[in-house]
DNA sequence: ATGCTAATGTATCATGTCGATATGATTTTT
DNA sequence: AAAAATCATATCGACATGATACATTAGCAT
């Protein structure tokens, strides 16, 4: 699933800009389970464009001069069909979390900077819940957009109890007193 | 967090060959929150090697020629732990899953299909659950990874949960004659 | 024995992605 | 009116990914 079906997915609902299309990814409905920096989204917009899957509105007076806003064509909606229904195996699944990366060698560091951690990672979840319930408040939310907000709360509520459920007792297995240990 | 990293903290455990690191990044404990591919893994092995952060270990009779098994050096672990302990912001935390991308756009799938991608998923959710459940089994376990394969295996299971519970639910939102809608 | 398949192992390449950065316009705040 | 934040496009180097190539070893069936 690569940067231009991404894009594709996220004008197939609304027109959008380049810049849109990252907060989309950011902070927006799609930000919980795909991502996309500029240096990907802007080369994609170009090449659908290319392809005729997208199409720059035509500029009108209230809008910003050199600020592009794309819709999906005709052409670009039955593309993103195809992609959808292509029963090739399902790709991507990846879970990567600094986190969790770092937890699992605890042993090797201090307590407080673990603890640290912890609240860094709870603030994050409380984030990212806020958005999903952002979502969720909208009454145009669509089924598979619901299913999905439902499913990324779910998962992150899991992770948060998880972690305010069990600091306590990674606390006591880790001594307060090992840091480095070479 | 850069593959050099992630391989100096699956080194810091056991020494491995390059292959051996992949297989910890796919089957292995670090698989359900980190990975890499040989593409990184081995360019990541030469520069901690040149850095004197690994080094090689002396070939023996009894294993293969060319074969190269690394181990880390006290240097290495050094800079491992102090990698670790970085006060830096948490960097990723990134959920990347084409499963949830397709289901958002349920409303433009066929149904059938959509059945097909559900009990995908699940089947790869109960793989993972084994690969954790095995990890778990160890009784050399050490907290920090004890603490986060827990974790893992809280987040898969929640996933799996939700989507038992709730196909039945998304499916009587979608028609089932619905597929393309140019 | 012999052939066959799967697993082990190192390595590279084209392509794509990421994070940082540059640049400037517009809006909001002070 | 100045300052700060946001909006918006774009590119660059460094790195990651997935595919592929190639060779060895192990198991195992015929």
């Amino acid at each position: 699933m690569d940067a231009k079906t991404l894009c594709l997915g996220v004008l197939s609902r609304e027109p959008a800009t380049g810049y849109d299309i990252r907060k989309a990814f950011q902070n927006g409905p799609f930000s919980h389970f795909c991502g996309a920096g500029f240096g990907s989204i802007y080369p994609a917009l170009r090449k659908l464009s290319e392809d005729g899957l997208i199409e720059e509105c035509p500029s009108s007076p209230d809008v910003r001069e050199n600020k592009k806003i794309f819709s999906i064509t005709p052409a670009g909606r039955k593309a993103l069909c195809d992609e959808l229904a292509n029963p090739a195996p399902l790709g991507f699944e990846i879970m990567r979390s600094e986190f969790m990366f770092r937890v699992f060698f605890a042993h090797m560091m201090p307590q407080d900077r673990i603890q640290a951690l912890f609240n860094e990672r709870k603030a994050l979840y409380h984030d990212k819940l806020d958005i999903i319930d952002n979502l969720l408040k909208k009454n145009s939310i669509l089924p598979g957009e619901k299913f999905i907000a439902e499913m990324g709360k779910t998962l992150i509520t899991a992770a948060l109890q998880f972690l305010e459920k069990n600091t306590e007792t990674l606390f006591a297995l880790t001594s307060p007193e090992i840091g480095q240990q070479p």
